[in-house]
DNA sequence: ATCAGATGTCCAATATAACGGACATAACGA
DNA sequence: TCGTTATGTCCGTTATATTGGACATCTGAT
């Protein structure tokens, strides 16, 4: 469906949020929104409306505020209380009918100066483009958010009957060949606190036992690439090769989507074509340092 | 210099903050941060991030916690905690080097959903296409950001050298062609009490008198149509015309920005293919309603 | 007509967020 | 060397933001 700008030129990096440990401000807290232990009584509005607007992100259509309070489980007053001054700086929008309300023309802006921002994202697109032409495929560069997998940037393919998926949607990270690369990093008990249970369920219902995904993540970091039936549906292969830092860590992933049989046929000429792209992106290094 | 994705396919509308009057949840503040009177001693936490998150954005580069407080006069302690609230949530990051902090990548997933939700602004993307295909000049559609003028989106023309602006960069109404068309349905009064007088001033030091002003945006919009040499720099010449929404009420403009020289050339045939693209425009509708 | 739920508004209580200012370093010039 | 500025941290005070709940409509179902 969806396909923001798979298009031609724009923007530029994208960093981890990886703290990178020293420099100032202490890490306290960490995590998603969720408090450490005790329960605090009161939600922080500004918390809660980050809430909000992910809400509505992942509902991905407009909604009322009671409706929006219901479901998030905040108190009605609240939400009302922080949706007016959202509309006030225009980060919510109203939206035609029905006081409902949706994500505001602001936040388009606010996402237009990250992209700006960094020169890697450019040459990321350059690179999806020149992949998606060579191979035809839906091409997909992507990276963790918090503790799941999303897509940042994307290209479709050049078939009658394109592959996609949503830029920017959380997934679980077990149900994606790129997530087998993008915790290579981190040691055994290391993943299993950073993925949520939950997660190894599979969309189809079955349990994906957490140390065969292990497995997989060892087996593919040695790789260096990742393949396989996507577990998500019946209909396509997945290719991922991993996009590494200056460091040698794995910050990000390139990705193709082919169906099944496209997919076994070219498997090697893909390999080729996603390594030479990751290499590219490797290349001109992260972060602006 | 930017150039966001002027690029291909894309996503969807874009609504006018027009709060529509009637349903639910009272219209209280308006206004731009700014208290409306008594100056109320301490600031919202919201409203104070998103200062940040404006600042960050203006600036176009990545800054200090302690920075960010000088210039945007605000407790430093009050930064520090807000920012730290904001890295948080991923809604800003650290950057490379020092722990200075820019705009997140969850601003940009932010910003995308935003682009999705809105099938106008696919169409509004391919009318800027065939616009800058058809003239070889860039193409912008633009609107207004609370009292400012912004370029929403923008589509560069096809020359050696081509001209731009910032996507979402906040310019003073009365600098631009478009400003004349985008009040177009206020009343005198109304106009100079919503433009901040300062934005008289032009760039190059003139006053720019508001009666003045005023008698353009009337001639503009009786006209349909305002051109110009541009105030703002030495060499192009704008063409901006109206995109109404159904009720009649002017929501943005198509624009075209051309070397002066071309663009007195072309003049009708600019003009005609500007006004094709705003019905195509205006005929979509506006919100999905 | 009646009832139950959804929706928006208002208000007082109190937990707490925003603030000012003190403190501790680091960075920098003179 | 020393003083000055930039930077990050910590904490007590107090103004206030968040919250629960009461109220008022409106809607649709029965």
């Amino acid at each position: 469906m969806q396909n923001r700008d798979a298009g031609k030129p724009v923007a530029k990096f994208l960093i981890v949020g990886q703290n990178s440990g020293k420099h100032g401000m202490k890490d306290e807290g960490r995590m998603d929104a969720v408090n450490d232990e005790t329960i605090s009584k009161r939600a922080r509005g500004l918390d809660r409306a980050f809430e909000i607007l992910e809400f509505l992100r992942v509902r991905r259509e407009p909604a009322k505020p009671n409706e929006i309070a219901a479901q998030i489980g905040a108190p009605r007053s609240s939400v009302y209380e922080l949706v007016n001054l959202l509309l006030r700086n225009g980060i919510v929008e109203y939206t035609g009918a029905e006081g409902r309300i949706y994500l505001g023309r602001k936040l388009y802006f606010l996402g237009a100066a990250y992209e700006d921002h960094f020169d890697f994202m450019r040459e990321c697109d350059r690179v999806l483009d020149q992949l998606a032409s060579e191979t035809r495929e839906t091409a997909q560069f992507c990276m963790l958010d918090g503790n799941k997998y999303a897509v940042v940037r994307m290209r479709e393919g050049a078939r009658p009957f394109r592959i996609s998926s949503d830029v920017g949607r959380p997934v679980p990270i077990p149900w994606t060949a790129s997530g087998r690369l993008l915790v290579g990093d981190m040691s055994d008990a290391e993943i299993l606190d950073f993925i949520p249970a939950e997660d190894f369920r599979l969309p189809n219902g079955e349990w994906l036992p957490p140390e065969q995904f292990i497995a997989e993540v060892r087996g593919a970091v040695a790789a260096g690439e990742f393949t396989f039936n996507s577990i998500v549906d019946s209909f396509t292969h997945c290719f991922a090769v991993p996009v590494k830092a200056a460091d040698g860590k794995v910050i990000a992933t390139v990705c193709l989507v082919a169906p099944r049989d496209d997919g076994l046929k070219h498997r090697q000429s893909y390999l080729n074509s996603l390594k030479h792209a990751a290499a590219e992106l490797t290349s001109k290094g992260g972060p602006d340092t």
